[in-house]
DNA sequence: TGTATAATTGAAAAAGATTTTCATTATCAA
DNA sequence: TTGATAATGAAAATCTTTTTCAATTATACA
């Protein structure tokens, strides 16, 4: 029906080009986080997927989000307990903004704040690697 | 020797004005961290206070950390791994550069850019209630 | 179309960090 | 000093994430 590859079979080709085999779990899970539009959890990514595929196991959802992650396809989300939750990655790095009622969550770019970064890291001697910046709220509908 | 209280011991005072007791491991624990240059995990806390303090027990580390986190006296660092480092808090709410070698952290202000994090959420709908800006990489010596 | 091989899988166990439970000990107000 | 109760440390419990391992399966190739 649709002419152009749904997000889901881009993200399946990306995973095959790299040398990873598709698989019926693998299907399910990528299936799931392409079409996500809130943060997910690993054990909610399991219970959504066991719905699809009732054998699948927990760790291939690890294994799974481990792999998406490394092509870019999916970004982490750090949550203040420590734990990790998921969403797509749909233009590369970006930041977010995270409601912590319902999971929703949107992005939003700071072109200049790379460079800002940048600066900052150089005025104190480092050399940047990595950097964080997720904003915490409540959403329209949650508040 | 010193006229104006040291560190530790403003926060000990905050501490008991605040309805807590003040004991031999928590004394400990707050002379380490409000000494602190540097990020510290609740074991490596452990450790250092073990050499001071030799009973003690890591669950009353927690509780410390947790107080002095609540009363804002020690800020946590949220890391890629999940687990969390402690620093002083010395001025309140601030946004950190780490080094991913040797923990050792500096704080950097950002004036405009609360200001900003407050105007990116009311575009999306959102009440801000919490913001994170960690910045990770190589530290002078590290490098 | 088989077939070999190497990747993938799920269950169970292990690993870590953090929290809870609980009996004992210590602080501090009266 | 004493009594109420907060704090302590050990052990056990939780929870997330990772590792191990034998069985299964996708895929390249004959």
């Amino acid at each position: 029906m649709s002419a152009s590859p749904t997000m889901s079979e881009q993200w399946l080709s990306t995973l095959q080009n790299s040398g990873y085999r598709l698989t019926g779990p693998r299907r399910v899970i990528v299936e799931i986080m392409a079409a996500c539009e809130r943060a997910l959890g690993p054990l909610e990514l399991f219970d959504l997927g066991r719905k699809e595929q009732p054998g699948l196991g927990l760790v291939t959802v690890y294994r799974t989000l481990e792999k998406m992650e490394e092509l870019g396809l999916v970004q982490r989300v750090h949550q203040p307990n420590g734990c990790h939750m998921y969403l797509p990655a749909a233009r590369g790095h970006q930041h977010l903004i995270i409601c912590q009622q319902c999971g929703k969550a949107e992005y939003f770019e700071g072109e200049d704040m790379e460079a800002f970064f940048n600066q900052v890291a150089g005025e104190h001697g480092f050399t940047l690697r990595e950097h964080w910046l997720q904003l915490f709220g409540l959403c329209a509908n949650c508040k």
